[in-house]
DNA sequence: AGAACGTCTCGGCCGC
DNA sequence: TGCGGCCGAGACGTTC
């Protein structure tokens, strides 16, 4: 699924195709947990314009010009869409939304001309969007999460490696609250970079493996964003494209293969129940 | 059959 | 014995 990379692609095509824009019509196509309480959730929605769209960890923020916000989380398999204007709902689309331009206005009327049509849609159905009608509300929400990696200086971002000591630094590096947006693969790739196995826990790590450790989270996320981030299975951004960054992962999902660097093979572990990889030579 | 790019909740264990 | 912290297991649909 996406991580920051990822969401931050589709948070780019998003915001330069919707700022400005006004949601003309929300369309359900099911119910379920992205759309709760569907008419209410339409309801908030319709005429509401877009002020900016945003990201914060893996979320991405729909601000409107109202105060209140739209979240998203794609999870794993979530997607934004855009699509043409005769598109045909398929069998996972859940959410079919319509933008104008301005809302143009005759006799009291407002006169639909639709430019834009975005689909969500997510066949594990783990994602969910969710109506955030204030900003007080939308700041509780994002104060859960840790410090933006690409925003935050690599010095605060490494120190919040430090403890709990006995934590495993690859578990530390996937909990959203430690730093924000990293995910799996990220996670993997830049403990490659740094030279630290992924098992280490954060008491044993020195302050300069820290420091190489958030500097290496920061350019494996920037690298990636250049790319329009890592396609594994699934994910497209919103024009349907796939990132281009998978070529260069250097572990993740490498299994077996040789290490760039020395050549070893690659190994596999599971670590909080997520597939770990790691050159078993060049991470100490 | 087993695993998949995310996160939440629950239960058990450890240590103060 | 009580409680917080932490960790692992399981859950959430579906696809390949």
């Amino acid at each position: 699924m996406p991580e920051l990379p990822e969401v931050e692609t589709i948070k780019r095509q998003l915001d330069s195709k919707l700022r400005g824009k006004t949601i003309t019509a929300v369309t359900l196509f099911r119910s379920g947990r992205e759309a709760p309480r569907g008419k209410r959730f339409v309801a908030a929605l319709v005429g509401k314009k877009i002020s900016s769209v945003e990201r914060r960890a893996k979320l991405l923020v729909w601000r409107f010009t109202d105060g209140s916000s739209l979240i998203a989380h794609l999870k794993m398999t979530g997607r934004f869409v855009f699509v043409g204007k005769d598109y045909k709902p398929q069998k996972h689309d859940s959410v079919l939304f319509e933008f104008v331009e301005t809302p143009a206005m005759r006799s009291g009327q407002v006169i639909h001309a639709p430019t834009k049509f975005l689909v969500w849609s997510d066949v594990r159905k783990f994602g969910f969007m969710r109506y955030i009608p204030n900003s007080a509300e939308l700041a509780g929400v994002m104060a859960c999460y840790g410090p933006e990696p690409l925003e935050a200086r690599a010095e605060e971002l490494a120190d919040r490696l430090k403890t709990p000591k006995t934590r495993m630094v690859k578990t530390a590096l996937l909990n959203q609250a430690v730093i924000a947006g990293v995910g799996n693969i990220y996670a993997d790739e830049a403990l490659h970079r740094a030279h630290i196995r992924p098992s280490r826990r954060l008491g044993s790590l020195t302050e300069k493996e820290r420091l190489a450790l958030a500097k290496d989270i920061q350019k494996v996320l920037c690298e990636s964003i250049e790319l329009g981030g890592t396609s594994v299975n699934d994910y497209v951004d919103a024009r349907g494209e796939k990132g281009k960054f998978l070529d260069l992962l250097r572990v993740y999902g490498r299994k077996g293969e040789k290490c760039r660097d020395c050549g070893t093979a690659i190994k596999r572990i599971v670590i909080g129940q997520r597939s770990t990889h790691y050159c078993p030579k060049c991470q100490k």
